[in-house]
DNA sequence: GTCATATTTGACGAGATCATCAGATTTGCG
DNA sequence: CGCAAATCTGATGATCTCGTCAAATATGAC
């Protein structure tokens, strides 16, 4: 355990974390609006004063949330999706990790839903992955979709709401796949197809990928 | 104009629709957390004391908006579908509608979107319809769906989502007809149907709907 | 016109939230 | 140990928001 002798940076960082993790924590239960800079100290078990050693507002320090959470959701789709060649495997097996994930994981579905309403997490951080898989879908004519535009966001949209299902227990057990066969059909598959491709073995990896980075 | 005598009582509903009114358009423009109570009395350029003459809390003026929005949402859903008969082509004219009234009227949209968000409007109000089209739709085969639970939020979330593109003035003219093609395809209609469907001309029915009755 | 009742009005006190800052605590160094 | 720098801490004053209430205004009956 040889510390390196800097404990005042150290001390520092870590009351920092602390305080973007309680953060993080009370998004997820109540959204940014209503959470007042006294909850966050007192989740971090910090002194009132202490907040504004690291953050200037609620403000920055939501963004600092924000922007972890945007950089863990592309890492994590990045590795899901990366040795997949078929760009419908490629949405399918996305939209469903993340279905998944919120059952299994629904303060990490809460933090997303909360993040997406006020700041559209999802666009940010799925936007560009999923334009471009849609892209290269629609060229190779595996996918096809009248207005590439619409059909990013109302997946999306479709998704936000499926995850929402799932975090009230409201949703069925392979909700995953149902979304995903959806979602295809939406992408231009014919049903036998979305059927089959909804259904196809995720690539093993199944909870390594934490809330937060480091 | 013989007005009834009665004067208070008229004088007295007065304030309290201004109250309302005003209410909806500060949801709309800002939100309904972020409204305080001393703006709802301003914009309806009444005195900050009366509003407590008429409701409680601003969760009780919220609330009615909401039930207001929600009975005229259904009301429009009702006289807009009434006359059709194949499910795909209600949920394909009711989703048509709120696309393109999004743009006609954004002020219209912006409510409704953000209404959803705190309060799941559209569960409300398009919901039981959406619930029983589809299920109409699946018994007679014309529809077909693996889970209908799935496919009914999906299909709400879908439609939020490409309203919000619509008032952030990002979607294509015929985002309506576009978005209604994916929608119908989700419900299991083929690529060729799920195009003809939604191409159909809507009901005549411009724009009477007020967004509030009475 | 006068009075009783209904309604509106804005100033006020109570309470919540914010941002600051001087003092306390921890760390690094000799 | 003793001192200086870095970090933490919670009390404090400022600002915002709320809900109340006594006074002002409008209406209706006589």
């Amino acid at each position: 355990m040889a510390d390196a002798p800097d404990r005042h940076a150290r001390r520092r960082e870590a009351t920092r974390a602390k305080l973007v993790a309680a953060t993080r924590t009370l998004i997820a239960r109540q959204g940014a609006d209503s959470t007042r800079i006294q909850e966050i100290t007192d989740e971090a078990d910090v002194g009132f004063g202490s907040f504004y050693n690291h953050f200037e507002s609620k403000d920055a320090i939501v963004e600092a949330v924000l922007a972890e959470t945007i950089a863990a959701q592309a890492a994590a789709i990045d590795a899901l999706t990366a040795a997949i060649d078929d760009p419908a495997e490629v949405v399918a097996a996305a939209h469903r990790s993340f279905v998944r994930r919120a059952r299994s994981d629904p303060d990490w579905g809460w933090l997303l839903l909360r993040l997406d309403m006020s700041h559209g997490v999802l666009r940010a951080s799925l936007g560009p992955y999923a334009q471009s898989d849609l892209r290269v879908g629609v060229a190779s004519g595996r996918l096809q979709v009248p207005d590439e535009t619409i059909a990013l966001y109302a997946m999306g949209g479709a998704l936000l709401a499926v995850m929402r299902l799932v975090l009230d227990g409201a949703a069925p057990p392979d909700a995953d796949v149902h979304h995903a066969e959806g979602v295809l059909r939406l992408l231009g598959l014919d049903r036998d197809e979305a059927h089959e491709v909804a259904r196809r073995p995720l690539p093993t990896r199944p909870a390594p990928t934490p809330a937060t980075p480091r």
